[in-house]
RNA sequence: GGGUGAUUAGCUCAGUGGUAGAGCGACUGCUUUACACGCAGUAGGUCGUAGGUUCAAUCCCUACAUCACCCACCA
């Protein structure tokens, strides 16, 4: 017997993870039994991964891990997520920082392949990193939401909505990122509290009504004042239309009644500026009144703005306007207020509301081959049918708040880097398909599309659709999601949208939604606060099991929790632990005869925890009870990996190992191991309980146990049975 | 404005209708035929506040407080 060496050594990791996925295992072609699939959220292909995407690893691993010895073909299907705009914004940062130039003026060519080469580099960085936290994902399907197969999704997604009705192009008042020089969709709109002060005027002396406005520069742009139709205040001005200058604009405002007003807010009475706020706009929808453009893309004042602010930022107007206010003696009241200011998630540039021509998701369309049903009703069924079951179940009903509220999604944005719109146009003419269409003089639509409408298609991109693979039919639907609650409206929502039109059938049976890994303060991790932390790293220093232990015990479902170096330091200690414990086992049982070895023969297969009567050995009551703990350990521990607990199992396994079988069992048998009558019984109970621990263990902590399971198996681990219930 | 989660030992978190647990830390001993990344042991909590239900509440109910987060076109 070779010597075991005294301590661990998790340098030895990798080799490890080249044993696994040379042997093919990973791959579910190689494997047999029921699918069991995971699709892997992408992570974005601007970076590396941080801690989050640890722990959002290993949830994933300890899944497919456990139902592969479960004896089921899990497919674990990983990739990355070209994150339009995320990358075009961080390449365009660095661009800018280097050589002073921004996208504009290299041009849309130079900045693409600039942008390309750049998610290369990143994207092979990634695949390095997940292999280190062990992920055992079937590297032979890798899939990225920008390489070609995916292209081919995306249009044809994108064909069939539109030729459904439920892609539309329209004017309509959207929001606006100067920054980021794009559109964004409602959800990537971030509100931040900020203190604003709140002016309340008159248009000019002779106006009858006051109004009230943080945002006085954009009252050039004013077309009608509305009040509540119930309002006696201002009853008799309904109907009348008056004729102002104010601050050098020519301004014909009307007096209409709405029931959107709130007559106790302010004075009761709204300015309406239908270009520059979606409420007002759908205000001037119903009383057919004009939306003239008093702000540009640049948040700039146009030269419909009038003599005194045209060409003026707005923050400059504003100040203009309260100045010329003061001095014509309009300002009737200033008070300080806090509002809610719509930033971008992405750039952080304030929000301007903007009418533009832009691409929309109908989510209220009835959808004749989803018998009438809307994207709305249908995202709303997959999972109130109980056909999704989302965790912790809270986030149900957060969902359905969500869908409730739901307005048409904006998908068109003006960047550069992300899939063309398939839309081509020739003077009148506009055709949508996969392929630019026959004959000269089309040309495509210059906008590209939300990052999200190609992840929404994940599930089933990945797996070869449109095209009817062998795949798509065994793996789809899949069955579990993992990804973090932050996600759930951008992403989960987006994929059961596509999956219930495109495929009339749910993407995942569950989406089991995690918490944000936090530093030790309770801070999120960023790059401003320059308190991340890199999972190579700590995986170098502790070994990637006790990363994944330190991530995933203590967690509840869809909690936060915080990063502590203390607690994953105190699992690689554990790593070390089992090392020793099996090394004495070994040591131990060198002499065991075949006949009582628990692992001998033809119960190779799906052997249980233990055997009665092995060999001719005899166990003890005592050894009975030890072994009925076992099994306990065993029953409670399926129950909660089924359960989605991994807090608990992992908590339970690393209990019972350290403090039942390494300081009682373990240290009870020195004694009969001594002793040649009871010897027999103290080996076979020392090899069977190490075993069944060892493969009760492996999907927490993969690479300790493969290694201890290599030193006297020829198979591995990872692909052996999870035991048996007596 | 609506909603969600949290509030238990110094720290991080479990937990149950019958007067509380783990890991880490602290402290005290230990080179005991695997492990000092170890072993044996000790101390430490009016379970956020106020009511209510109950024979009995940390756990159920009602308020409130503090913290965190999500949603929302009050101009």
């Amino acid at each position: 017997m070779r010597e075991i060496p005294k301590t661990y050594d998790q340098s030895k990791e990798t080799d490890i993870y080249q044993l696994w996925e040379s042997s093919g295992f990973f791959n579910p072609d190689n494997l047999s039994g029921k699918p069991f699939t995971i699709m892997m959220p992408p992570p974005n292909a601007t970076g590396t991964l941080h801690i989050g995407h640890a722990f959002e690893t290993s949830i994933q691993d300890i899944l497919i891990r456990y139902h592969r010895m479960k004896g089921e073909k899990t497919l674990w299907l990983p990739g990355t997520d070209h994150a339009a705009i995320a990358t075009n914004t961080k390449v365009e940062k660095i661009l800018i920082k280097e050589t002073g130039k921004n996208r504009h003026d290299i041009g849309r060519e130079a900045f693409v392949k600039k942008v390309e080469e750049f998610v290369e580099k990143s994207r092979g960085t990634i695949q390095q990193q997940l292999r280190t936290v062990g992920a055992s994902a079937d590297w032979s399907r890798e899939a990225f939401t920008f390489d070609e197969p995916r292209n081919l999704a995306i249009r044809t997604a994108f064909k069939k909505m539109f030729e459904a009705g439920l892609i539309y192009r329209g004017i309509r008042v959207i929001n606006w990122d100067p920054k980021g020089q794009t559109s964004v969709s409602d959800d990537e709109v971030v509100h931040k509290s900020e203190k604003a002060q709140l002016y309340t005027f008159k248009y000019s002396k002779d106006f009858p009504i006051a109004i009230a406005t943080t945002r006085p520069e954009t009252k050039v742009g004013d077309v009608a004042v509305a009040v509540h139709p119930a309002d006696v205040r201002y009853k008799k001005f309904v109907g009348q239309e008056f004729k102002v200058n104010f601050a050098g604009a020519d301004l014909n405002i009307k007096i209409v009644a709405d029931e959107s007003v709130d007559p106790e807010f302010g004075t009761g009475a709204v300015g309406v500026t239908p270009a520059h706020s979606m409420a007002d706009f759908d205000i001037a929808q119903r009383h057919n009144l004009p939306a003239p453009q008093v702000i540009n893309e640049f948040a700039k004042m146009t030269d419909t703005a009038g003599s005194l602010i045209a060409g003026k930022k707005t923050k400059e107007a504003r100040e203009i306007i309260v100045a010329w206010l003061t001095e014509q003696g309009l300002l009737e009241k200033t008070e300080a207020i806090d509002i809610n200011l719509a930033t971008a998630e992405r750039s952080g540039g304030t929000i301007e509301p903007l009418p533009k021509l832009q691409w929309f998701v109908n989510v209220n369309k009835a959808v004749a081959e989803r018998s009438g049903k809307t994207l709305k009703e249908l995202m709303r069924d997959a999972v109130a049918s109980g056909k999704i079951k989302i965790l912790p179940e809270r986030f149900e009903k957060t969902y359905f708040h969500w869908i409730d509220n739901l307005r048409d999604w904006n998908i068109s944005r003006q960047l550069w880097y992300g899939h063309r719109i398939p839309v081509w146009y020739k003077g009148e003419e506009i055709y949508s398909g996969i392929e630019e269409p026959e004959g000269s003089g089309w040309s495509q639509d210059e906008d590209t599309l939300d990052t999200w409408f190609s992840s929404a298609l994940w599930t089933f991109s990945t797996l070869g659709w449109p095209n009817e693979t062998a795949d798509l039919k065994t793996f789809h639907p899949t069955d579990v999601m993992a990804p973090g609650y932050e996600i759930l409206f951008f992403w989960v929502a987006r994929m059961i949208l596509m999956s219930t039109f495109l495929l009339d059938d749910v993407p995942f049976k569950t989406v089991y939604l995690h918490g944000i890994v936090r530093d030790i303060q309770g801070k999120k991790f960023s790059k401003s606060l320059d308190n991340g932390i890199d999972p190579v790293e700590v995986i170098k220093q502790y070994g990637a099991d006790a990363l994944r232990m330190g991530l995933v015990v203590g967690v509840g479902a869809g909690n936060d929790s915080k990063y502590d170096q203390m607690k994953v330091k105190g699992y690689r200690n554990f790593a070390n632990k089992i090392w020793n414990a099996a090394r004495f086992v070994m040591q131990n049982t060198q002499d065991m005869t075949p006949s009582n070895s628990p692992l001998k023969g033809g119960e190779k297969k799906n052997p249980p925890p233990f055997k009665e009567g092995l060999g001719e050995v005899k166990l003890t009551p005592e050894d009975q009870a030890i072994l009925y703990e076992l099994n306990q350990l065993l029953a409670k521990t399926t129950i909660q990996m089924d359960n989605f607990d991994f807090a608990h199992a992992a908590e339970n396994l690393y209990h019972y190992f350290w403090h039942t079988f390494a300081d009682k069992i373990l240290e009870e048998s020195k004694v009969k191991l001594a002793n040649e009558k009871t010897k027999a019984s103290a080996q076979l109970m020392l090899k069977t309980i190490l075993e069944t621990s060892l493969k009760l263990l492996h999907p927490f902590m993969p690479f300790v146990t493969e290694t201890i399971w290599q030193l006297d198996h020829k198979d591995l681990l990872m692909i052996e049975k999870w035991p048996r219930l007596r």
